[in-house]
DNA sequence: TTTTTTTATGCAATCGTTCCCGACAACGTT
DNA sequence: AACGTTGTCGGGAACGATTGCATAAAAAAA
């Protein structure tokens, strides 16, 4: 059941030279002669040679990996996000190390020890919805590990952070529904500890307040899952639709949260046809539902080359980074039917 | 830049005590006293002892992780798959390292090489639509790395296989299009490289033969990237409508090809209106498209959860595993309007 | 020829851990 | 008193690779 392959001490053995000799003869040391260099090199190619990144993690102290650590890769933002990442890591001779914490504060400090554990250079970290403590990301930070925050971030660690412009996203979809004519306009969104969250929340509040529409907390709901439990979102629908003033627009603000939602509006169509619906999703389908779906949409593949880019910076810089920036890209905002103008 | 965290050595300095004992110690063999135990046990504690994963995948030339190759996470049957493959992992100590091929034989080797290099125990591989030369994975099962292939599978090497029923999918979704009196099929479909489409294809001719339907093939189209590339679905759309013997309905073989193909089908409405389709795919965004989605779906997650349970097998079993099995799960049809019967 | 310099190579330590041996004390048995 | 047991522990060699230092032989300079 063990799998070998061919180490630096077969060649030496092979040839009747010294592991060292190998070694430098293999990374073209000057100091080799010629012949003895093209012998290594030559009989390494027969023989399939390939270093152990093992043996190298463990002298080197590094292992050109980078460790992502996001909520659910079966999110369209987050697996675009990675394909930015791979194709920015893959260049610069990186790997990527994906790991999910399924929005749970113990899976996600599991994987980043894991992680840290396992060497990898850096980290990208989205945190969980359940997360409030950060130390096992501080610590880590604290001993040096370069960390890149992306999407949701905290400000509890000083370190690079690149986000969509969430507040501003968020303040021109619900504007939008503004100048369509609809008034009360519920807002659901995901856990209250996220920064997506809080500023997705800012701006729609900026919306409202422009145009002289009050703030009124009970159109606010949190799914505290980001909609990956079913029942959370049907009992925000519940209390929503049960109220005596009912909204006449929804703003959604996660990617499961905005289909969920409007799976339930479809669901029931009779009851409330004329609801609006719009929010942050990054769906490349938003044109095939019924209705057609009026979405923000976040730069995620950027977002995912941006961080990692910030990231291998980092990694790669001679003396410690002390001087971090907040990257911030924007969102887009597409009309579909899902927001036509109230008759 | 450096992030050192305590090694065994450190104890042992610390407690006077050599690294043996302490490694004993650490792992409760029998022939440490119960006092020295006890010592090293809470120092380690207290230093936050956490034992160098590297170091040990050296050493016992395992590292208790499996390496996961799939096409693309960004397409919904994958990232189900590979929640099912975590939830096995996860319970049984295993870590899961994932890798995107893009659908392209040169990322596959050069990812499962450097998973490999990386000292998985084992390999989840669900090949690329390019993939035809199998000898990087031969190698490396011939060497006793256990490996286990599902969905996308060969018969090229023995070992065990997990894979939806897609014969019986494709022949039920096709047999239910023609009983909704649909007789000219198109069948829209992958990478002629790969079993699935093989599996589907049969399954498509089977139901045509058994209902007397005569196999065109002019009706059969292939996409080699999936529809991961735009254009490909756009010719092969362009062929089958300019054709004189149009489709009046389209069965589609994968998630990607699926959706390209309703949106297609939805962008020029009035020019064919009464195009059935339904297809192979994961989404469960099936209902709100419009027209809501006729779907055959794979236990993807029941997929890959079998996989994991069959490969960690394998990995555990002292010796060689000789015997394979090509476990085959049901696909599920679920019926919705985009077939609704040819008025 | 002798001395110095250059060139090419080997030795051994290192990274963190495990584990095969051997050491040695404190017993109990003859 | 001599020997065998048992219970604890340490020394040191692995695992695969790199690298500073030492050193041999060969070439160049004296």
């Amino acid at each position: 059941m063990k799998f070998e392959s061919a180490t630096i001490k077969d060649i030496a053995k092979a040839l009747n030279l010294s592991t060292s000799t190998v070694s430098r003869a293999l990374r073209g040391s000057y100091e080799i002669s010629p012949e003895t260099k093209k012998m290594v090199l030559e009989y390494a190619e027969k023989i399939n040679y390939r270093p152990n990144p093992i043996a190298l993690s463990l002298k080197e102290r590094r292992s050109r990996s980078i460790g992502v650590v996001v909520s659910e890769i079966a999110n369209n933002f987050f697996s675009q996000a990675i394909n930015g990442i791979e194709s920015i890591a893959y260049n610069r001779g990186y790997h990527v190390i994906i790991s999910q914490s399924h929005e749970s504060q113990e899976r996600e400090m599991v994987n980043v020890q894991h992680l840290a554990s396992r060497s990898v250079d850096g980290l990208l970290v989205s945190l969980s919805s359940e997360t409030t403590d950060l130390s096992h990301l501080r610590q880590l930070h604290e001993k040096g590990l370069p960390i890149v925050f992306f999407d949701r971030v905290t400000n509890e660690i000083e370190t690079h952070r690149v986000v969509a412009n969430n507040t501003l996203g968020a303040f021109h979809a619900t504007e939008h529904l503004i100048y369509n004519g609809f008034k009360r306009i519920a807002h659901i969104t995901n856990s209250p500890y996220l920064s997506i969250t809080r500023e997705r929340l800012e701006g729609y509040k900026q919306a409202l307040a422009k145009h002289n529409i009050e703030y009124n907390e009970n159109l606010v709901k949190y799914c505290n899952h980001g909609g990956m439990i079913a029942s959370e979102v049907d009992e925000v629908f519940q209390k929503l639709f049960s109220a005596k003033v009912k909204p006449d627009a929804i703003f959604t603000a996660g990617d499961r949260i905005t289909t969920v939602c409007l799976s339930h509006i479809r669901a029931s169509k009779k009851k409330w046809s004329d609801v609006a619906i719009t929010g942050f999703t990054n769906t490349n389908l938003a044109d095939l539902f019924s209705p057609s779906l009026t979405t923000v949409r976040q730069p995620a593949f950027e977002i995912g080359q941006v961080a990692t880019e910030l990231l291998i910076q980092m990694i790669e810089s001679k003396r410690p980074v002390t001087s971090f920036e907040t990257k911030m890209l924007d969102t887009e905002l597409t009309v579909r039917e899902s927001t036509k103008p109230k008759s």
